[in-house]
DNA sequence: ACGGCGATTATACACGCGTACAACAAACGG
DNA sequence: CCGTTTGTTGTACGCGTGTATAATCGCCGT
């Protein structure tokens, strides 16, 4: 009597290739690259590790999959947040500002995913790529925003002005997801609409109404 | 005839332990954590595998020490920079931001190693504590420099404004050095130390005699 | 109802990893 | 100049890795 051969059933291409990302993902986030081995993947994923390679061609395409779709969810977090709310270009900005700085983008896990593909965002140039695309879009919907706003606008200022932004989202995100316990709950949203509008000129947490709980934590 | 032993020196264990502890660094900044092997390292430091485990219990105990050389190297940096410059508030401050705004710092090596061992950062308790220290100090010299500021100051203000201040130099410096070629030669550093000054109600930029190029490029 | 395609499994392989340990030799005291 | 100490080397081991490939069986067209 031979050991029973595992049951299984087909599935469609996208749906198994998005369960093998999401399962690297998961164990990137959680145990950092070394924990993404393709025994682990595959066993997340509820398929047997040769699969792996009969949906992608190696592991580092896997990989980069993954990174891909990273990249992808996060700056779509921002577009899907500014959809569904008031036309007033402060509380567009406000909104698409709080995004970033909840979960799930303010996640310990997604900063940890996020800081494993670095390197290989630097040594791949498709990885680069990805990454370059993905923070100017992101850049760029924080400038039009910018310059939605009501102010004298001043030539190339905006640029300067995005790139700030986006550096103190940044920042704060990943000090936020790292370091939860240093900060009071929807302190770094506070913070992060206070000082982008002290930046701007503007007062951006008087336009928080579509925020429950922050706004009022300031003197 | 048998093949010749190696030749060596006997060194002492601090010039052995930084020898390692610089190999392990260079390694994890070229080419990730993965490329930091035993092997490797005990190679680049010019010595065999085995030393490794003579200086340190084990790999993860060099990766630790690796680590907290690095954090405590980025913190001494930005006070280093306060040294030997002029009394001036603003001067100080200013000097403080540009010297995590350029090399050694701001150094694509740098956030790879920084990056890599994130999630270690997050499953050590012992890492987690270095890191926090690290956050804090540096955080903390930044709010020294806030509260110096000829500024009439505000309750519980300068906290909130040194974290903001420490996630857009962090943002810049990730930004900056990941995608150099985004940015013009010393724009980071101007854009940290205008948008720091328009978040503190101060121009920064007008106090950068120390600083060769920057502070006329913006309009 | 059944034949064949191919998605999925199972097994094997070569390699590099961190670790353990015994042998060796460089430096130092007497 | 020799004996001791111990920093350093060399080798071996077990394990987990990514990959390759043959065997299997779920499913769809007819």
């Amino acid at each position: 009597m031979q050991p029973a051969r595992r049951l299984y059933r087909r599935e469609s291409e996208e749906s198994r290739r998005s369960a093998l990302i999401a399962a690297t993902q998961e164990l990137v986030a959680e145990g950092g690259p070394e924990a993404a081995t393709v025994r682990a993947i595959s066993e997340r994923a509820g398929v047997t590790p040769g699969l792996i390679r009969h949906y992608f061609q190696s592991k580092d395409e896997l990989t980069r999959a993954a990174y891909r779709a990273l990249m992808d969810g996060m700056t779509a977090k921002g577009d899907d947040a500014i959809e569904g709310v008031g036309a007033g270009p402060e509380e567009r900005l406000a909104a698409f500002i709080a995004a970033s700085l909840r979960p799930p983008v303010l996640d310990a896990g997604a900063v940890v995913l996020w800081a494993g593909y670095m390197h290989k965002v630097r040594s791949d140039p498709e990885l680069m790529g990805v990454h370059e695309a993905a923070y100017l879009t992101y850049r760029d919907s924080l400038q039009k925003l910018i310059e939605a706003l009501p102010r004298a606008p001043r030539t190339g200022q905006t640029r300067r002005e995005a790139i700030a932004c986006n550096a103190l989202i940044d920042g704060l995100w990943v000090e936020g997801s790292l370091l939860p316990s240093a900060f009071a709950p929807g302190e770094i949203i506070t913070i992060g609409l206070h000082s982008i509008g002290a930046m701007l000129g503007i007062d951006l947490l008087a336009h928080t109404s579509m925020l429950p709980d922050f706004g009022k934590m300031l003197p």
